[in-house]
DNA sequence: AACCATAAGATTGGATATCAATCAATAAGT
DNA sequence: ACTTATTGATTGATATCCAATCTTATGGTT
């Protein structure tokens, strides 16, 4: 068994990819050892292990917060994503047997079925996971971190994000990477996988600020009893309908925000689909 | 100022790529807790970022020591360094300006003069930051952070390793690249980019044993005086010329081993010239 | 002498209490 | 209304203490 700072910094890991923690949202020490029922050394620790992952920003005096990284950072680490992965598939386009293409297309071909099943959700994860499974066929533990830590870095900035864009386009991406790959056609592939990409960061509109919906403590309640599996009640990516001024469980939650001159309602509008991630 | 357990995993870092701290060294809460004159917590922090980066190793209740990478991971992880270089001399051909070129070549010279002068020192280092340069140009700061801790992985491996290759046929490799690129011959300079590191690993043998010739304290000591720039005096590459036996000053050192059976000289002659990085 | 088991010592992982420095927010004064 | 001072809260860090675990030394057994 790991340390237990290392197993917090999981479950904040867990807690944030999966939209409970938003960007901005202030990570106090006294308040998560509460939480987890550990000291403030062991909490401390877990937020270094985040920092240093990405997903926490630790201000010197001021305390750890959820990163809230800028549009300039979103197009660095989906540029860095697609580097790696364009390598990726370099290599497996001309390593990979037949077991991998095939490993490939039975994921492809559950996300299908997720899909048709109307089971957004699961689509969603198998998405996320698709990528996960394409870099691990490299066998390469130490590209497989890197990537693992580029993804979350991605889902984090999902939850600061207004999705905009057609996702219905990228669906059959991954299906038409693995057939290009299998044919050989590398340059079209790396290609794909580049608009892939890009047309994801591209519907990205920053939203200056994000309505934290829920405290650390009820954020991190279903990760905490007994068992470590996540829990299945993943937030879903939306706006708040409505003004800030709504009342409700959460009117005492503080969020780090920077002195903006804000706009009383400077949010953009949701056009097409908000849910679905970018897979 | 940043926290004091950063600034310590800093020169921890330093001393480790320096090859004042070898693989396998010990790296005792206790002691580095006197060195540093800090509480334990604060050198516990420290090993956690160090352990994070890829460059500690942290067994539980066992303590921390400098990491010792396998073969495997060795080649892992200049597989994935040619994959990150191979992508940003991809993104440089299409959009480095004459300013960018300028500055590599620039790069290139000094390093050459280094050479021609006969330092080799500072020709190890200028190679070394050749590759940072490189990167840096791509104007993506999540991937020089990546490209950096591949880097800072690949100086640890150097002192785990026996260089065994002629060196001399890699030093005009980073001018060739810098040539093709511009030429816009992308796909052979890549393909030299690969060959580079290959050949660089190659002529790996990992040694199954380092014998550290400092301890800790003696280690870091250059560091600690005030001025936090390192010191002038980095450790050249080299094996102990005689049996284990030496007495001296390190005689009590103690280094992590795993149990192996080991040949009472079973290591690898030194070949050829064992100064000289990879560049 | 070799070998196994136990006991002692040392080290790590963690808890608690405490203190100084700094930031945030309030209260007071002009 | 604006600026300043005080107060409170939080972080960064230390010291001390304790339990769990690993290493080593010790001692008995064959």
């Amino acid at each position: 068994m790991s340390s237990r700072s290392q197993t917090i910094a999981d479950t904040l890991t867990r807690a944030i990819i999966d939209h409970r923690l938003v960007p901005g949202c202030k990570l106090g020490e006294r308040e998560l050892a509460e939480i987890f029922d550990v000291s403030r050394i062991v909490v401390r620790q877990a937020l270094i292990r985040l920092a240093d992952d990405g997903l926490a920003q630790i201000e010197r005096n001021r305390g750890a917060f959820v990163a809230r990284p800028s549009m300039q950072e979103a197009l660095e680490i989906y540029d860095a994503l697609t580097l790696v992965e364009q390598g990726v598939a370099a290599q497996l386009s001309d390593r990979l047997g037949p077991a991998g293409w095939a490993e490939l297309r039975q994921h492809v071909e559950r996300q299908r079925q997720a899909v048709a099943a109307g089971n957004d959700a699961l689509a969603d994860v198998l998405g996320q996971e698709f990528h996960i499974v394409f870099v691990r066929l490299s066998r390469n533990k130490v590209m497989q971190e890197i990537h693992a830590q580029l993804v979350r870095r991605t889902t984090l900035l999902r939850s600061l994000i207004t999705a905009d864009f057609d996702y219905c386009n990228l669906l059959d991406d991954h299906s038409r990477v693995v057939d290009l790959l299998e044919k050989g056609r590398l340059k079209q592939a790396m290609d794909l996988i580049d608009t892939h990409h890009r047309t994801v960061v591209r519907g990205y509109i920053m939203d200056r600020e994000v309505f934290p919906e829920l405290t650390p403590a009820e954020a991190l309640a279903p990760y905490l009893d007994g068992k470590a599996d996540g829990p299945t009640t993943a937030i879903p990516l939306r706006r708040p309908a409505k003004a800030p001024g709504d009342g409700g469980a959460s009117a005492h939650v503080h969020v780090h925000l920077p002195k903006i001159d804000r706009a009383p309602t400077s949010r953009a509008s949701t056009k097409k689909t908000n849910r679905g991630s970018s897979s």
